[in-house]
DNA sequence: GGTTGACCTCAAGTTGACTTGAAGTTGTAG
DNA sequence: CTACAACTTCAAGTCAACTTGAGGTCAACC
């Protein structure tokens, strides 16, 4: 079974060795052991890795990341939690979709003043109206990042 | 013509005043005059908002806003710049996509253990590897923001 | 068996995006 | 005309996510 050290990790997944470290503090990922001082670490920290940068790129904070999976990458949340979040994912996809609609009206559209643009005008308030009751019974662990016109006085702590 | 007050722009766009005054720091924003002391905006603003929203949950900083569109709202960015900002934000929507998939297998599949999973194990390959070649030609304006096991030595300023 | 470079810890620093607080001003309801 | 709630500025604080630095250890090569 092959094993790796921080540098091979590091460079296999394009992460420094600080973060690796910082990551490891938190939870989120686990080394298999220690060759002296040194982590030795499982190639499965790669998937690991791999799956933390891809639910960060999703805006995910490293606080709920390390709910959805425990440092040894085991899912850990009910099933109805999991569906949850693909829902509040597919929620954030349209929103992205309807900004990529945006930009490439802009990208086309002539106008001298976008803000007075009837199509642009549309677009925005359809991509800020998708958005706009998000007060549902959706965000099962209280979100608190993923920016997006939160209400005032969101309270944290 | 009507005009509003910071906390009409507030209440309207569920920002507080305090984040107002500051993106209009930043340049972000800008008052169409004073009332006295008293910043007063045109309802123009709610659409820029609007727009500043969606660009922060699509992962683009501040800083990279401000270069899309100046303070007064107008579109600021080539038409080749918005088509690759289009480019980038498909990027990133395909990514999400298959990490909603891998949410969804998640949810679904009843392996005990998931990184043994052949199948988590591809789609977790796959989403990655859609990451991967993102040492091309694109990322006009080297946008620093947007995680995502990023290139080493990714030096900023 | 000594050197050395890659690792280690722990504390402090940085950046982006805001928020909070103190202290001052003012439009407007009474 | 007076009160005062709502605004103002400016400095400092907070939080997440890392990075940097100082000082120490040690596995592996010569």
């Amino acid at each position: 079974m092959e094993i790796l050290d921080i540098a091979d990790v590091a460079r296999r997944s394009g992460i420094p060795a600080s973060t690796l470290r910082f990551y490891e503090e938190l939870g989120l990922i686990a080394s298999i052991g220690r060759r002296g001082l040194r982590r030795i670490y499982a190639p499965d920290v790669l998937l690991q890795l791999g799956l933390i940068a891809l639910g960060r790129s999703a805006g995910f904070s490293l606080e709920e990341i390390k709910g959805m999976f425990g440092p040894d990458g085991q899912p850990a949340l009910s099933r109805a939690q999991w569906q949850a979040k693909a829902e509040e994912l597919d929620a954030h996809i349209r929103q992205l979709v309807k900004l990529r609609d945006v930009i490439h009206h802009v990208a086309d559209c002539p106008a001298p003043r976008h803000l007075e643009c009837e199509q642009f005008q549309q677009l925005i308030s359809a991509a800020i109206a998708s958005r706009r009751q998000d007060t549902g019974p959706i965000s099962v662990t209280a979100s608190s990042s993923r920016a997006g016109m939160r209400k005032p006085r969101n309270r944290s702590k």
